[in-house]
DNA sequence: GGGTGTGAAGCTATTCACAGCC
DNA sequence: GGCTGTGAATAGCTTCACACCC
C-alpha cells in the first residue's frame, strides 16, 4: 500500500477532521442515553461532572470524548441538553432510519425481534428471516418470518443496512457470508461462533457465554483471595492490619 | 492509602504473579472455544498461528495471552490442545459449578432460560424471578418462576453466584441493589440502563442498542465517504488513482 | 528447521492539571 | 468563580522481531 492509499484510507474513514478513537464511539451511545434522561426529568443544562455521573463514566474522559466531536459547551456553564443530544444522534447517525433484518428466529431471535430498546429511534426491524419452512409465514412482532431462501430479495428490496445473526453457531458463518454477498457490510453476531469478515465490513458480538466467563474468572479470584497470598503478600497483609 | 495495603489489594486480586491483563481475561473464552472446535476435530497438537487463525486474533497476540497464564506450549511443536483447554478452563474457573439467576422472564429472560450455549459447562440456571405475580409458578425451561419476594432466600438458599437482570430499565438499578445486598458480586445487566455498584462488585453489561448504534456510526461514515473528502484527501485520490 | 516466549517499540486510551473563556 | 477544552503525562494494549529451546 503505497503512502498516498493510506492516508487516503484513513481520512475516508471519518468525516470528522482527525478520526474519533474507537473507544470514544463505543461510549456515545451512552452520552446518548444520559441525555435523554436528563431531557426526560426537565434538565436543560448539564455540567461535565454531573453528565458523567449520569452515565457512569468520570467527568474528564466525557469532556475529552465529546471534544472529538466539537466544542459544544460553554466555559463556565456546561453543556445545553437538547443541543448536545441532537449533535451526538447526528454523528451517531440516527437522524437517518437503518433497516434491520434479524436472521434466525428461535427464542433469541424472537426476543429481539419483540425488543422494544432494539427498535429505539433510528432502527426498525424491517425482516425476520428462518431457515426453517414451518417457521416461514409464522407471525412475529408483527412480521411474517420469510425463509432463507429469499434473504439476497429481502436485503435488496428492503433496503438493508444491519444484519442481525441470532443462527445456531454452525450456521453463523455461511449466513454471515450470503449477507455480505448481498451488499451488507454492518454485522452483529449472537451466535456463539468466530465469524470471519472481509476487509470493509463490521462485524460485531454479543456473547453471552463469553460474558459469564468473564465473571466467573473474578469471582473465583475474589473468593480465593485469602487463600492465594504468597509468603511475601502475607508478610505485607500483617503489616498492613498492624498499623 | 499506604503502600502496602496498596501493593496488597493489587497481589489479592489475582493468584498469578503478576495478574492477567483485562483484555487477555476477555479473550480466553474466545480461545477456550476455539480449542474446543479443534478438539472436536480430532486435532491433538496446534501452533500458535492455526489456534489464533481458529480464534480469530493474530497469533503475536495469542503467544502473548497464553505467556501470562504459564510456559504451556513446546517451542518448535506448538500446544497440545486438550491441556491447555484444561489449563484455560482452570484459570477462568470452570473446573467449578456456578449457580446463576435471571430476574425478569420476559421475551429476553425467556430466550436467556432456554439458550443451551448459556448454561454451557460450569454454569447453571438455578433460579428464574420475575416481579409479576401472575408470572410467578409458571415453568420455563424446566424452573418454576418464583416472585421478586423471594430474590433474598433463593439467592442464599441456592448459593447463587451471578445474577443476570433481564427486566426493563426501569426496574435495573433497584434489582442490582438486592443482588448486591443478598451477596452477590458478580452481575451481568441486559437492561439498558446505567446501573451502579459499589466497589468489590463486578459488573458487565451486554446492550443491544449500543451495539446497533455503533454498528450505524460506521456505516454512516461509509456511505458518505466520498462525499466527505476534503479538498486536500481528495487531491491524494487523485495521485493514488494516477498511480 | 520450526515455533514458543518475551523484551522492546509503537500505539491507543485514560487521567491529570491548568490555560482559556464565559 | 466556575467549568470547558486540551496539551502533557501516564497507563495499558498490541505488534514486532528475535533469542531460545525443542
Amino acid at each position: 500500500m503505497t503512502r498516498h492509499s493510506r492516508s487516503l484510507t484513513q481520512a475516508a474513514q471519518s468525516s470528522v477532521p482527525r478520526g474519533v478513537p474507537e473507544a470514544t464511539v463505543a461510549r456515545l451511545p451512552l452520552y446518548l442515553r444520559a441525555l435523554t434522561t436528563l431531557a426526560e426529568r426537565g434538565v436543560a443544562t448539564v455540567s461535565s461532572e454531573e453528565l458523567a455521573e449520569t452515565a457512569g463514566v468520570n467527568s474528564a474522559k466525557l469532556r475529552k470524548d465529546l471534544s472529538y466531536l466539537g466544542s459544544y459547551g460553554t466555559r463556565g456553564v456546561g453543556y445545553e441538553v437538547d443541543f448536545l443530544r441532537h449533535q451526538i444522534s447526528r454523528e451517531i447517525g440516527l437522524t437517518q432510519d437503518w433497516a434491520v433484518v434479524i436472521i434466525g428466529i428461535g427464542n433469541l431471535g424472537h426476543a429481539l425481534a419483540n425488543y422494544g430498546g432494539f427498535a429505539s429511534r433510528g432502527f426498525r426491524i424491517a425482516a425476520l428471516i428462518d431457515a426453517d419452512p414451518n417457521r416461514a409465514g409464522e407471525e412475529v412482532a408483527g412480521l411474517k418470518v420469510r425463509h432463507s431462501d429469499e434473504l439476497e430479495k429481502v436485503v435488496s428490496e428492503l433496503n438493508i443496512a444491519i444484519g442481525v445473526i441470532a443462527t445456531p453457531a454452525r450456521a453463523a458463518q455461511a449466513v454471515c457470508e450470503r449477507l455480505v454477498a448481498a451488499g451488507i457490510t454492518s454485522i452483529l453476531n449472537f451466535a456463539p461462533a468466530v465469524v470471519q469478515v472481509p476487509p470493509g465490513v463490521d462485524l460485531r458480538k454479543v456473547d453471552l457465554s463469553t460474558e459469564l466467563q468473564i465473571l466467573a474468572y473474578h469471582e473465583q479470584r475474589k473468593n480465593g483471595s485469602a487463600l492465594a497470598l504468597t509468603a511475601e503478600q502475607a508478610v505485607e497483609l500483617a503489616k498492613a492490619v498492624r498499623g
